[in-house]
RNA sequence: GGCGCGUUGGUCAAGGGGUUAAGACGCCUCCCUUUCACGGAGGAAUCACGGGUUCGAAUCCCGUACGUGCUACCA
């Protein structure tokens, strides 16, 4: 048996998005999980889509996604070069062994005849407005064209492109790891262009000389793929390498969470929630901001796309990688697609922030407060300040709203809540607190919170009553942790310096 | 239109001939907390439809409907 292989196979045209994670998440876990390759490669033939930059943002999200393949593009590899477009003249040279052994043929059709044909098939109203054995012999190729004429506009150069000659009423089986036994007929899938006249090879021809020259032993892939499977299977037979075809899984898709329909960028865009890993800059339409710039773990993230068409048939929802690589297994994908839940995306975030430590989240926390202009000095009170906060922060981003506060006094008080209820005798209240507070000996949550009731019961009020208009003086509003723990955090001069403001304000 | 794939609460889903049809998100009620969360207790809500097979079907088979994908010199 052979050693596992897999691979990621993007194409540099735009964001990666939850799809796309996705599938290089479940090749991951496959690879890791049989000790086998992860091998990055680039599809990049498509020179009108490709967009600059995007190969280094697939290598960027895989790393932050910390699924990065042990074989990157960027390296040369044994079985590199890993960009198509730097292996064109391999796929020639295949594409023509096709010819030779009469599976494929060369067509020099223009786009207009192609065109011409569609036309015509429509108005006879034809079914399948496609190039396949019904007309082929009708087109210009090297089919019907004699041997002398093909050479000649071969040499001179004449555009043209290479097509698979499928056959007709022909059966293609294969099994997919997900769906089990496929058959197919060969009938309705047309003759596809395998090199085009750029020559640039298509994804058909692509993906089957590089699975095998790479020695692809699992190949997985989106839903999508599954039409052209049969031509892919037969690809693998015509080249006689049918003994090394790597065993298929068409993974299920992400759909919209509303309406119907695959989930695309311009729905996160009308949803308001991201469909990128992280944030993409198209040099064209501007920037896209991604899972990681809302707030998001990659823990989270990619706990919670791999739940999304996978589960352990436990209970179990929370899952590390290293779970997951062994938990893990593609018998228990499902077949069938599954709606994008931001929500739900949001409550697995939540999850891994309450359960990551205060040393996992420092780092990230401790950017978020100075890209606000905090700078943080003291490590321990920081510490200290997460750990209070932190389960109410679903969002990394929640950190710096649930802790400002820590740092720079509210400019907004929220009098309003405390004004109806405002009288002299809280006032009084406060005003001998603070001298209270300046004559202790310490400064715990402890200590505070036993003077603060003493000093309300010997005043004949509800610390209840109080506690409110408290908080709204140390924080602004009706948010936060304990008020103790707050004013603890805060320090004696920084909470009687916020009542005394609050208290000028109340006047 | 053709072909492929699919269909368990609003969403993610367990379950693969006998179950009171798990669990989670979201929603609602209550408790805890005189903030907000966290936590705890409870609630509403589901096997697309129609035929078979069977003593018995969410589960197996067929059909229909619906959804979705492909039907490019895009991947």
């Amino acid at each position: 048996m052979s050693k596992v292989r897999v691979r990621f196979a993007p194409s540099p045209t735009g964001g990666l998005h939850l799809g796309g994670v996705r599938t290089a998440l479940y090749n991951y876990l496959f690879a890791r999980q049989n000790g086998g390759d992860f091998v990055l490669r680039i599809e990049d033939t498509d020179q009108t889509r490709y967009v600059e930059g995007a190969e280094q943002y697939i290598h960027d999200c895989l790393q932050w996604c910390g699924i990065l393949p042990d074989e990157s593009p960027w390296k040369p590899g044994e079985y590199g070069p890993y960009r198509q477009s730097e292996r064109k003249e391999i796929y020639r040279k295949y594409a023509q062994q096709l010819v030779e052994s009469g599976h494929a043929y060369y067509a020099f059709d223009t786009p207009e005849e192609i065109e011409n044909l569609r036309e015509k098939l429509k108005a006879q109203g034809k079914y399948n407005v496609q190039y396949d054995y019904q007309n082929r012999l009708e087109m210009r190729n090297s089919l019907v064209l004699p041997k002398e004429e093909t050479e000649a506009l071969l040499k001179i150069n004449f555009p043209h492109v290479i097509r698979i000659k499928m056959p007709r009423n022909e059966y293609v089986h294969f099994k997919d790891m997900i769906r089990g036994d496929i058959e197919m007929q060969t009938d309705g899938v047309d003759d596809k262009v395998l090199l085009k006249a750029d020559g640039m090879p298509t994804y058909h021809l692509a993906v089957v000389v590089d699975d095998y020259l790479m020695k692809i032993t699992h190949a997985f892939r989106g839903e999508e793929w599954l039409p052209s499977a049969p031509v892919h299977v037969l690809l693998w037979k015509y080249f006689g390498w049918e003994k090394d075809m790597p065993q298929w899984a068409h993974l299920p898709l992400i759909l919209k969470p509303d309406g119907n329909g695959k989930l695309s960028k311009r729905d996160g865009e009308r949803l308001g929630f991201p469909v990128f890993a992280m944030e993409w800059n198209d040099p064209n339409k501007g920037v896209t901001p991604g899972f990681k710039e809302l707030g998001f773990m990659p823990e989270a993230f990619i706990n919670m796309l791999a739940l999304l068409g996978w589960n352990d048939g436990s209970e179990q929802e929370i899952f590390s990688l290293q779970e997951m690589i062994e938990k893990f297994s593609m018998d228990r994908v499902h077949s069938h697609g599954a709606k994008f839940d931001f929500e739900k995306a949001k409550w697995f975030n939540h999850e891994w922030i309450k359960k990551s430590t205060v040393e996992r989240l420092k780092p990230g926390v401790k950017k978020i407060f100075e890209h606000n202009g905090v700078s943080i000095n003291e490590e321990n009170k920081f510490a200290k300040i997460i750990e209070l906060i932190k389960e109410r922060c679903i969002l990394l981003n929640d950190f710096w709203q649930q802790g400002s506060f820590f740092f720079i006094a509210p400019t907004e008080i929220d009098t309003a809540a405390i004004l109806p209820k405002w009288n002299e005798n809280k006032n009084q209240f406060f005003v001998e607190l603070i001298r209270a507070y300046s004559l202790m000996n310490s400064w715990s949550a402890e200590e505070t919170e036993h003077t603060f009731k003493e000093l309300a019961a010997a005043g004949k009020l509800k610390p209840g009553e109080l506690m409110l208009p408290f908080r709204i003086m140390l924080v602004g509003g009706k948010f936060g942790p304990g008020v103790f723990e707050i004013s603890s955090v805060l320090g004696r001069e920084e909470t009687i310096k916020r009542i005394e403001h609050t208290l000028s304000l109340l006047k």
